[in-house]
DNA sequence: CAAGTATCGAGACTCCGAGTATCGATACCT
DNA sequence: AGGTATCGATACTCGGAGTCTCGATACTTG
């Protein structure tokens, strides 16, 4: 087995639940929309019951922020300068966001993220977190440079996908990076 | 409960329903969220039965979209040159979302856009595409260009009251138009 | 003032999805 | 083989979107 097993308690052990609950989500979501997406199709899909589903995540949106987290996987971080991170970053988001289910999946957990505080809450800490604070090191920005920088990309690209139900045109991706890699060079930039 | 007999519009029994219903939908959502603001408690909070919600506006999603198009109001699109423009257009949508219930109602009626096809035709028609019309003739941009800009300046807004449930700061709002100016600026740039 | 009419208010109703609870079945570890 | 925790199935509660009916109301017109 590839995967680090720590401390397993005797009993049942986890079969590989919860890849296939991960596919599952995103074929889902990708032929029915977030909204249709339910966690009893999304059970279905998986071959699990939807007691399983939540007796692993405590609610559909926490289910939907792991799921993202497994599909963005480890940022691309390597780059010769800054402006390498950032672009391979802006590219390596969108061609993500780009994915069949994975762009509906974001936009829909981020506008369920609105009004939960709590799902608001696993949605910061699990999966924009770490990404800012790899970011933070990587570029050598501060906290409210990177949030900035984060905003921006996703923002952007969560709002297309939003109004069109497309993922953005790679033309566009080229003028994201020249609009956004100029304001963040280092220099005699803005506070 | 007083009822309120104030000016009364010509016509069969019409009273003042949508301004009620405009102000208490932007109340609710400001007071519980998006996801806790029924129908049924703005309803009640316009002091108007639920029916009499559905019969002027055809779902939720469409009464939150009337209701951001009556907050945004016309864009200020009076400048001397298309920089002054595009700051004040930032600046208008930046203050806008921040009132009071302004930034969740967008934000929550974007998300369920993303699984609502007919939502989201409702979306783009009635609020997107008329702004973009009027900034496609204040600007002299093509509407790839416009789409473009829309998708930055609200993407980046709606992105940060989604994560952080607070408006966008100022010193953020400038650093937004000292992104997005120069990519637009007139001359050598990209296609 | 009276009649006509379209909207309003109230509330019951259906549909459906999130999340919970129960219990027998099962698959893994020791 | 046996112990044990998870799994599958299923029934359940809760709540919101949207529909429908009907009596009440308020406006317009004769």
């Amino acid at each position: 087995m590839p995967s680090t097993a720590s401390a397993r308690p005797p009993g049942r052990p986890r079969a590989g639940v919860n890849a296939k609950v991960f596919a599952a989500t995103l074929s889902t979501v990708h032929e029915l929309g977030y909204a249709r997406a339910t966690v009893e199709r999304i059970a279905a899909a998986a071959g699990v019951a939807k007691s399983t589903v939540y007796r692993r995540w405590p609610s559909k949106g926490a289910l939907i922020v792991d799921c993202l987290l497994d599909a963005f996987g480890p940022a691309p971080l390597e780059g010769a300068d800054r402006a390498e991170i950032m672009s391979s970053v802006i590219h390596w988001v969108a061609r993500t966001i780009g994915e069949p289910g994975v762009g509906d999946a974001f936009a829909g957990v981020f506008s369920d993220a609105v009004s939960d505080p709590a799902l608001r809450e696993i949605l910061s800490a699990r999966l924009q977190d770490p990404y800012r604070l790899a970011l933070q090191d990587a570029l050598g920005e501060p906290e409210h440079r990177v949030l900035f920088f984060i905003d921006v990309v996703v923002g952007v690209l969560l709002h297309r996908m939003g109004m069109t139900g497309e993922p953005m045109v790679d033309s566009d991706i080229a003028a994201l990076v020249e609009m956004v890699l100029p304001h963040f060079a280092e220099g005699p930039g803005p506070t």
